[in-house]
DNA sequence: AGTCTATTTTTTGCATGCAAACCATAAAAA
DNA sequence: TTTTTATGGTTTGCATGCAAAAAATAGACT
């Protein structure tokens, strides 16, 4: 828990064999972020062995793994699904990711230093350019980047390990574009604000302002879901009882 | 996610042949947080294998499962050490834990009923009745229900998984008892305190509360362990490099 | 047609086997 | 004595094999 995988005294450098079961997670992460693999959606033993070129003993590992991180469930004798959050989940995972992000705020206000500080602002006006240039992959790259940041400049590995991991769940749901120009604009004002909360050191100031931050991220990704889910029931007439995520 | 394991739509009763990973999962997350396999200590498969009845297969699985939860360390082609946590690991741990036990009493004011109120008023009283009886073990019997009734109470089931998850780290320390009675005092005025800002719904103040309630904890559990590393220190006289964890 | 039952196919769960990496003990060299 | 170098045993990492459970398919019956 010390830190991660960087700098521990084992294996120095170049020949590092690194376990497959962590390549595999990794990937299989990925391709459950990058909505490779779709939320309720079944996975195949066999299959992914074959994708991720292993047997099945370190991909089932793997699962498990990630079943631990809430990432899949586990379904017994019948292996594991892709995570699909219910509008109930949306809601109770912002509220917790929501409290963790206000806590990082609150600590990096106390904590950052004027180099951190100054990298923050540099990304800020970096996201200010990007936002002008319409250039919506640098935009979110440099706002992930950001929250990052502050994240880093609270300097508790166990608050942003624990934040990624429940994080990493709402991920899946790719909440990204289409909110209209209001938002973004909104979204950009609040960014400054959190600069000048960090300026100031002002932990409370940036405990409120980044909750906040984080119901209204929330209440975007509920929209989207519920715009998704309507079109959906649109194409398939009959009333089907939708795929549902069953948590370990 | 929807919740836990409990009335899922499949295998309704009798019939349940849980998996073994889960079994074994179980099993291993008490030998840890009860100290049967010391903090530190290397986790033999084969031997571990032996004492859960099971092959090495579903035991490694169950084991990467608590590596993802943070309660072992994987070491590459070393297997896993149980996870021994350094006094920065304490502290960082508790800031995460205060930060979510501040969440849980400020919502659970939000949302508190009458009924569960109550339960909670009834187990603090038999919490004081066990101080008087010096019957330590119901003591912290009920100190732990109540602060479990408290996050129940949040209804978030997210938050109450992160916030188990994160506090089992912290269980292996077992730092109980020898707490001075001027503290236990203060810790049952505590309590009181939890209730009476449940009974006026009083989120902010719930909030304020539970975390000071825990960086008081944080504080006897970092004094035990410095005691406890003094006393070894003792008797083994070379300064060696300690047991230090490595997070995944 | 639609539903129920029987059979086949697939998939999961678990155990085992084997090679490579690690650890320990001891012998050899500095 | 201390440091290196062999070497045997142990342990981990991964692949494979097999039995039980689930899913899919086909057939019989209403």
């Amino acid at each position: 828990m010390t830190d991660d995988s960087a700098h521990d005294p084992f294996q120095e450098s170049g020949t590092s064999p690194e376990p497959l079961v962590q390549k595999v997670a990794h990937q299989l992460r990925s391709m459950l972020v990058e909505g490779v693999i779709a939320p309720g959606a079944k996975l195949n033993e066999r299959e992914l062995a074959a994708v991720c070129a292993v047997s099945r003993t370190p991909l089932r590992e793997a699962v498990r793994m990630l079943a631990a991180e809430g990432l899949v469930a586990l379904l017994p004798n019948r292996g594991a699904v892709a995570l699909a959050l219910s509008q109930a989940d949306v809601i109770h995972t912002f509220e917790v990711i929501a409290g963790l992000e206000g806590l990082s705020g609150e600590l990096a206000a106390q904590r950052i230093g004027d180099d951190a500080l100054n990298e923050i602002k540099a990304m800020n006006l970096e996201m200010h350019a990007a936002f002008l240039r319409k250039d919506l992959s640098a935009y979110y790259r440099l706002n992930a980047s950001i929250h990052s940041a502050i994240n880093a400049a609270a300097q508790n590995p166990v608050l942003s390990a624990t934040y990624e991991q429940v994080n990493a769940r709402l991920q899946a749901l790719r909440f990204r574009s289409n909110q209209d120009g209001g938002k973004w604009q909104k979204a950009l004002a609040e960014h400054d604000a959190f600069v000048r909360a960090l300026e100031n050191r002002d932990a409370a100031g940036l405990r409120t302002l980044l909750t906040q931050h984080l119901y209204a991220k929330r209440d975007v990704a509920l929209e989207q879901m519920r715009a998704s889910a309507a079109e959906i029931g649109l194409r398939t007439k009959p009333a089907r009882k939708a795929n549902e995520a069953h948590a370990a």
